[in-house]
DNA sequence: CGGTACATTGAGAAATTTCAAAGTTGGTGG
DNA sequence: CCACCAACTTTGAAATTTCTCAATGTACCG
């Protein structure tokens, strides 16, 4: 199901007075490593500045948890897009979050040993499971990296009910416009402000479970926002075509 | 806005080797004492058995808080029931969770100085704010305390996940008998299990901005329960007559 | 007793789903 | 390099769910 496990860095984490350095540790040469919470992570109090975890890749549309099992410890993507969702028994799929690379899962499932909700790559997925002891006492020792979780968790469940009243509330095309201008806004968020044009790899499956719609009307919605001159989501991308109209179709009226 | 307000207790409080015995003390005559957060709250580790707070009342269908406003405290709802809602500029509004007797507004936003939703009084409410200082120094002193919060949070989480669930993926009679059914459950797991016949005072409208539909089908789907005989909703009551079968459309399929 | 908010009903309109078929795209092996 | 396959996207037409508007009925409070 993973198509590489790198080492695991035991031994030379023993080894006594040697600073480590490790040009093979996918933490020391992940390009994201000042992204929030992994830099924190990383960078505390004199801890070591990598951490001994599992790291795996595995292919786009490839589940890599399943609601219920027992969990290896703090799911963190480090490369690729992925999804958290609900799989009923019927077929139907709600996403619950869209996750970016550098992120965690869900933060607040981060003291949980196994998790209400699965997993799946969007993209071809670099991941690792942080065990759970280690980032626990982390965050023991380091104020800062307790508070950045805090703030994370209290975010994702914003998120949540933005999410809410979304679906509650709004129509077809605002809840894909929402769905772009947030991730658009994420990518702003940490710097790397997204061109008119920016990778965008979910389906128009993935978008309809996203948004609580079929498959068949996000295609018509798409359409629609093609047609109309605002976006242009194929092939992995989306091209903004009009900003403005795309933030007001998005914004909470 | 609030019909009384009681005076707080400082006085007592200062004097010097007295132990409070305070019969006026909201707290101290609440019946909901041993509930969830207060109880572990009020019976921490050698803290006074009550806290200095402001407690009101409110008639229903008033707003307790409003989205933006700086909070006095951790709200939290001693008496009635409560909706913590959106209210969107267009007139629409999308409640996100409804709340108990004795339960936290919202366990997430315990730490926050402002919250992003507004809170409304369903019924004849008493609520209390209590103060940030004193939650926070509690729970950095007893470990229970913050473990409770953690877990409450973390099942709010949840909540709001499942709500996701069913406003995007289950039809209207689906996601009103799984409001119903939720409601129920949360009065057996506190104990009170609720007869075939139990309290639901929220209108069609609150239902409706629960459910994400119109008041008008709302109302439609009600007379449906009412005609297949599966429950009966009116009054501020809720009558289950067929408890199977409301369990089977609220269960996840 | 009267008023106001809440609930019910009907009819028509709109949004979204369903089903089914045809068109594209990208990857794989020959 | 081409042919093929599987997955994904697009389109059409009809059915269904839900909404909107508007009118009428009901309950509760002062």
């Amino acid at each position: 199901m993973f198509l590489s496990e790198i080492e695991p860095i035991a031994a030379l984490v023993k080894a006594p007075g040697i600073v480590p350095v490790l040009p093979q540790s996918p933490c020391e040469t992940c390009s994201l490593r000042s992204l929030q919470f992994c830099a924190a992570l990383l960078q505390g109090d004199g801890s070591p500045n990598f951490i001994h975890a599992t790291y795996r890749t595995t292919a786009g549309r490839r589940n890599i948890y399943r609601a219920g099992e027992p969990s290896e410890g703090v799911l963190v993507i480090c490369e690729g897009w992925a999804v958290r969702f609900v799989q009923l028994p019927n077929g139907k799929r709600q996403i619950l979050s869209v996750v970016l690379p550098g992120e965690l899962v869900s933060p607040t499932a981060i003291l949980e040993r196994q998790f209400s909700f699965s997993v799946q790559a969007v993209t071809d997925v670099r991941y690792t499971y942080l065990p759970f002891a280690e980032v626990r006492a982390r965050m023991r020792n380091n104020h800062a990296l307790f508070d950045l979780w805090l703030r994370l968790s209290a975010a994702e469940h914003r998120n949540a009910d933005k999410r809410l009243v979304d679906l509650g509330q709004r129509a077809a095309q605002e809840r894909i416009a929402a769905l772009i201008t947030h991730i658009m806004s994420r990518y702003e968020e940490r710097g790397e402000l997204p061109d008119d044009e920016f990778p965008f790899p979910l389906s128009q499956q993935q978008i309809a479970d996203c948004t609580g719609l079929t498959p068949v009307h996000t295609c018509r919605v798409l359409s629609w926002l093609r047609k109309n001159g605002i976006c242009d989501v194929r092939h992995g991308m989306v091209k903004i075509t009009d900003r403005g109209e795309l933030q007001r179709l998005a914004a909470i009226k």
